[in-house]
DNA sequence: CTTCGATCCTGGTAGC
DNA sequence: TGCTACCAGGATCGAA
């Protein structure tokens, strides 16, 4: 499932394939796919037309394309109310996509033959011959059409203001973050997969960062020491680079594909899905325990549970 | 305010 | 073989 590296390898193809071109016509396959547009699946399409994408943005496991050339995206018209004051200041606009567990973002060559879960089609006004695919199984994810923070260089959209920056984003604040953990009741794979404290991280690189750094995920949050806190944050980086490095290498092609790399990085994993496969630091068998509706992956020896 | 569990969804597979 | 149960899990929402 994609987590910040497959997602920012999706978001490099974009920027190559989709960024500069012109939406010409938005098919929507299945309306659950569109995200929080009250006016319907047939208004999205119809305000998509025309516009240009830019470049191509990512907040942890969203990403964003930028878009010119339409109005504000507040449905009030839809919803048959007179806006009070008609803003003075550009709106921003951006498209909104989350891959949920099981999305994908492709760039098919046009005629090629649909995907089965193929959800939502953009064609482009040129002659370039592809065109932009949202194909979903699950239908966890999605796209939405949303303004943008006012004055935000990124373009950020609003409704995503409030997840944190991650760990690659060079504005990420290292000692906000220790600050928060010190502060939070909580235990720590909990809180590194909170999106508000930190992005980009999910179960897999959860359980990957905690056994590079020796730690049980239920370990409290308040017990950790600004070194720790530094420890665990580089281990969390260092496996996103190593993630990054294996799927950055096959995304310059025409098929931006998720499922692709993700395969890639599964071999060099030494936690997650390795349930009674021995340690490769001390040869114990990982377990694997139930843990919010999902799983954890651990090393017993490696990783002692906290006292209590 | 913080914390935590239920919910959404479908294909693959284990078990009877 | 055909059926049921379960599993994967990110984000959101509402309850405590």
């Amino acid at each position: 499932m994609p987590e910040l590296p497959e997602v920012e390898v999706v978001r490099r193809g974009l920027e190559r394939w989709v960024s500069g071109r012109t939406i010409d016509a938005v098919e929507v396959r299945h309306p659950r796919s569109i995200r929080r547009h009250t006016a319907g699946v047939a208004d999205f399409a119809a305000r998509l037309k025309g516009l240009r994408i830019g470049a191509a943005r990512r907040r942890g496991k969203y990403l964003w394309l930028p878009v010119t050339g339409g109005g504000p995206a507040s449905q009030t018209a839809a919803e048959g109310i007179t806006p009070m004051v008609t803003p003075s200041v550009t709106h921003g606009l951006a498209i909104l996509a989350h891959l949920g567990m099981s999305g994908q973002l492709l760039v098919q060559p046009e005629g090629a033959p649909d995907e089965k879960h193929l959800r939502i089609r953009l064609r482009f006004a040129d002659a370039l011959g592809t065109e932009l695919r949202f194909v979903d199984q699950r239908t966890f994810g999605g796209l939405s059409l949303h303004d943008t923070v006012p004055g935000a260089a990124d373009h950020l959209p609003d409704v995503i203001a409030h997840i944190a920056r991650d760990p690659l984003d060079p504005a990420f604040d290292d000692a906000a973050f220790h600050d928060a953990l010190r502060r939070r009741r909580t235990t720590i794979k909990r809180a590194l997969l909170d999106q508000t404290l930190i992005s980009g991280v999910g179960n897999i690189y959860a359980d990957e960062a905690l056994w590079r750094s020796r730690l049980h995920y239920e370990r409290p949050t308040a017990t950790f020491t600004r070194p720790r806190t530094a420890e665990l944050l580089g281990h969390v980086r260092d496996v996103m680079d190593a993630a990054l490095a294996v799927g950055g290498t096959s995304f310059d092609s025409l098929y931006v594909n998720v499922n692709g790399e993700s395969g890639y990085f599964e071999r060099s994993l030494d936690a997650y899905g390795r349930e009674d496969e021995p340690c490769r630091r001390c040869g114990t068998p990982i377990r694997r325990r139930p843990w919010m509706n999902r799983s954890s992956y651990f090393c017993p020896r490696c990783q002692r549970p906290p006292r209590g």
